[in-house]
DNA sequence: TTGATTTCCTATTGAAAAGGTAGGGGAAAG
DNA sequence: CTTTCCCCTACCTTTTCAATAGGAAATCAA
């Protein structure tokens, strides 16, 4: 997989609001102005990240984004999976069943599983509490 | 990185080669009728294996591809590396050195980085003699 | 030395995806 | 009734992907 702006746009929010949003909500405006991302375009990938669940959003005039994960539980894997188009390093791997009709003998297709496989692992290890929210 | 059809097909013609192509130069034709890629699309992909002399290239009535590696030390980031145009999880990771201005307190480029060296150990480790040529 | 064969090299094209921008309508909260 | 998120559609530009086209250069055999 290649991480996409909008995978790391997301993940620098998770931890911008980790790091400034721990009671408060805090609005679209702020957080796109501190991390210097268009505020429409932001606004779609914060959607991405409610629905989620890993975000709350409020409305209204003390309204805004706050997390709603425990950022010792909320793992790089988990934000860019909500975001991403795709997590995996090959197509075939997309859906959840493969429609290629070589995989049956593709003698490639076990190395891109153990690959995806292991990028899974090591993200889903990395933690939002593990990041340097001091930058 | 996502693995494109060039780094696909030329691991597949690799293996393909491994197996059928020991002693003899095989065409091309040879080659994209066995593996059903387009003949010119492959000519491509060739070169860039040639150039990167993993593959030996001879013109002419008995001219075609050979291997031009030991199997059991051809690695699977070696292919990758000569036809893919990146082989990095970011953007900011594919020169040599980062122009990112973000990348002196970036607090994600950690991640990236090894992410980057999990791929490529990994892929490094898989040598051409230990993917199933039988099929 | 001519002509067939086959790789080598460069340019071009077409389609899709990435990376936004713009605008507006509605719902909820204060 | 203002603020803010929420959701939707449409549009735009640039880049990348995948593939095609055409010819030059080398090799070898007759």
């Amino acid at each position: 997989m290649r991480i996409s702006t909008k995978g790391r746009y997301a993940l620098r929010v998770m931890i911008d609001l980790a790091k400034n949003g721990k009671d408060d909500f805090v609005k679209l405006q702020e957080i796109a102005e501190r991390q210097q991302i268009s505020e429409k375009y932001l606004e779609g990938i914060l959607g991405s990240l409610v629905r989620g669940k890993l975000l709350a959003g409020a409305r209204g005039k003390a309204g805004g984004y706050k997390l709603n994960c425990d950022p010792a539980k909320c793992s790089v894997w988990q934000i860019l999976s909500l975001v991403e188009t795709s997590v995996s390093p090959v197509a075939c791997l997309d859906g959840a069943k493969n429609t290629c009709e070589r995989a049956k003998n593709c003698a490639t297709l076990p190395i891109w599983k153990e690959l995806h496989a292991m990028i899974k692992d090591y993200l889903d290890g990395v933690k939002l509490d593990q990041l340097n929210t001091s930058c």
